[in-house]
This record gives structure tokens, sequence and C-alpha cells, in this order.
DNA sequence: ACTAGATTGAACCCGTCAGTTCAACTCTGC
DNA sequence: GCAGAGTTGAACTGACGGGTTCAATCTAGT
């Protein structure tokens, strides 16, 4: 006899979808695409197996469908961080720091990197994971992130650049050694260290992209 | 009745071991570890079944022995890279290209993305992976970035700084943009891109890290 | 209360695959 | 040729898990 996860207010078929989902992504997440089995997740849902089936069909579409909703979550918190580019201070360092600082914190989350592990993973089975997911992810941030910086370089505080190609060396200096450091994620990485790894990150960066000299540009 | 792949020179008893490790890595590249079943193993090592589990027991065993395997192949080559940067002549960006170059051809070779795939995936089930694979390649392949480095710094051609931190931020700068653009390895990246990649991740870290002003320090 | 649709648990079918067994075969060294 | 170790194919066991079926149960809306 299975004992059910959380059965609580499970019983009204409110969003057994959604709680579906969610189970299937932390089940996947936890054991891997193939060593994850339908019984697993349907338990972790609080839920019978045949309505996991009902719900999403086989487990190839529950996957799919799993890792769309993860992705689009993780989009979503990566995008509240770079919003924060667009009110920069007077402390151009100071702004970049704090994005970087918590641009890390996202993208080193439980969330984050199962999205990221799963993909790399399956990808040769589910080609079309790629589009799913770094068109939700990696490709969205490098594009918002080149949005913020092509304002700052128009407004004189970056020296005139490619934004993509700075945004998309931003955030290798950000997440290259963030993924060393934690072994990929296996080993916790104090928030000392990567307050450190986002400060060196952004000194280097603005090394190679801040304005030259003392701009003389605004009044 | 399967069909042996190459059972041309294979009956002696010569090095039926390595046959079956390289055998082994490349069924678990293609298919994952779950999805590999031994008896393709076999037929690619043009090998009979029980011969497999004579060699090296299960398939677990079997597993981390061909990954070991392979991070020490990956290894080696990337070490032969680095040690270019032992000689560089007059213009240290041409010589930083060229090993830039050379290194981002190796890191997307076949073997190198099959390893980190492999390595990302089984990383819960066999947690000593990181140890045996990231041991064996990226952090060792750090040292010897930060040692050339060192050097660099202390003739004068590099700026003062961390070497290690310098060599961390070297190969984020190289790798981090050419796995975005490779889309994790699924797309073939143009030698032109791939050159465009190393020429930019090299000039991002000169700006960052060469030696202030004209040099004054040498004869 | 009544009905229709969703949900449940349990059992079931069926394919796959790890790992083993074994008798026959092949090679090597002597 | 012979002995013995290594190899082979083929068949077998047992576990595991995807997917389905079904009768019993629950819930919502009326």
């Amino acid at each position: 006899m299975r004992v059910p996860a959380a059965r609580t207010a499970a019983r009204g078929r409110i969003d057994k979808r959604q709680a579906i989902l969610e189970a299937a992504f932390t089940v996947f997440a936890r054991r891997g695409y193939a060593q994850a089995c339908v019984q697993d997740i349907a338990d972790e849902a609080g839920v019978a197996k045949p309505t996991v089936y009902n719900h999403l069909g086989d487990k190839e579409n529950l996957f799919r469908h799993a890792m769309e909703a993860a992705a689009d979550a993780v989009m979503r918190e990566n995008l509240a961080v770079v919003e924060r580019l667009r009110t920069t201070g007077d402390d151009l360092r100071a702004a970049l720091e704090d994005v970087a600082y918590r641009m890390l914190k996202v993208c080193c989350g439980e969330r984050s990197r199962a999205l990221r592990s799963l993909t790399y993973s399956q990808v040769a089975t589910f080609p079309e994971l790629i589009e799913t997911v770094q068109g939700r992810t990696s490709i969205g941030l490098g594009e918002a992130v080149a949005d913020r910086l092509a304002r700052l370089s128009l407004s004189g505080r970056l020296r005139q650049c490619d934004p993509g190609q700075a945004a998309e060396q931003f955030l290798a200096l950000l997440t290259g050694p963030m993924e060393a450091r934690s072994r990929l994620g296996t080993r916790e990485v104090s928030a000392a260290e990567t307050r450190a790894v986002a400060n060196a990150a952004v000194d280097t960066f603005l090394r190679a992209y801040a304005a030259e000299a003392a701009d003389p540009g605004l009044p």
C-alpha cells in the first residue's frame, strides 16, 4: 500500500493538473527521467496513477509539460532580477553587483539547477527541449540583459560595444565560475563566496566594458 | 541474432577490456546511462555479453570505469593545448587566441560533450562522479591555465592578479558563450564563429587583465 | 437525493533488461 | 595434440515499470 505525500487538501479536483506537473518535475529532478517512475510522481502529487494518465497522457508528454512549466517559472524569476537594472542609481558597479548576486542565487537554486541538468541529460531523447527550455531561459535572459546593457552603453556609462556579446560574456562570467565552485550543484556555496564570485565577475566586466576615462559625455 | 560491430581483429584477447570501456562510453554517450543496455555495449565492442561481465562486473562498475577513462583522455587533450602557453611569442594576444580556439575545439568535441552530459545527468546516482570527472578535467585544467597565467603575470605581460581567478574567468569566457551558441552541443558551430568566440573572449580577458599602459618593465 | 463525471486502488499485461548459467568452441603455450 | 583459460551464443530468471482496465467511491451541481 502506497503512502501519499500530501493528502491534506487534495481531494477536490481543484488543480490536480498543476500538482501533477510540479510533482513530476520534483521527481524527475530527484531521480532523472528514466529512473523516475510514474507511480512515484503520482504519490508525490497525492494522486492515483490513472489520474496522471488521464491528465497528461504518457510519461513523455508529462516530462515535456513539466519541463515547460519549470522553465517558465525560472524565467519569471530571472526576468524579475534583470528588471532591477532599469533603475540604476549613481553607482553602476553597486547596481551590477546587486543584480549579479541575485542572479547567481536564482541560477543556483534548486529548480534552475534541476532544469539545466535534465535538459542536458535528455536533450538526445527530446530534441525539442532545447527550444522549449533554452528559448525560455538562457536566450530570453541573454536578450533581457543585452537590452539593459544597450541602454547603459547609449547613456555613456559603458563603452560602445555589441550588447549581445557583452551580455553573453557577463552571464558567462557569472555562471561559469559558479558551476565550477558548486561542483555542478552538489556542494553548498556560502553566501560570502557567492558574493565574491559576483563581485569578481562585475569587476572583470567593468574593466572590459566600462566607458573609457572619466566620462565627459553627460551634463 | 545480434550483429557485432567490429569483429575483424577482435578474437585475440589482447585488449578486450579497453575495447569494452571505449564501447561502453560510446553507447552511454549515445543513449544515456539508463537507456543503454549491456548487450548494446557488448555488440559495440564486438564481444559477448558474459565477457563484459567477466571483465568489469556489473553495469555500474562499467559506467564508472568508462567515465574515468574518458575523463583521462579529455584531460590529456586539454593539457596538450595549454602547454602551448609555455612558449608565448612576442604577440601575447595571438598566442592566447590560438590556445583559446584550440581549447574550444576540444571542449566542444564529441567526447568532451558526452562526458559533461553524462556527468550532469548521473551525478545524483553516482555522487563520486564529480570527483572522478571534475577532478580530472575542469579542476586540473583550471590549475594548468592558472600556472601559465601566473608566469605571464610575473613576467609583466599581465597585470598583478589572482591567477586562479583569472584562469576561472578565462575558461568561463570561452566555454560559456560556446555552450550557448552550440545549444548544448546540438548545433554545429562554424569554425569562423568558434574563432570569433575565442577572439572575443581573449579581447575581454586582455582588457581586464593586460598589464596597464605601455609596459615599462622589460628591456 | 440524484446523476454524471472525475478519482481511486488494485490487479493485470507486456516488454525490457540486468545478471547468470552452461555446453560448445577457440586459441595459446607446451 | 593436449590442457586450460578465455570466449561465445543462447536461453533463462527475476525485477521493474509503463500503460490499461475496472468496479467501487467520491464530488459537484442541480
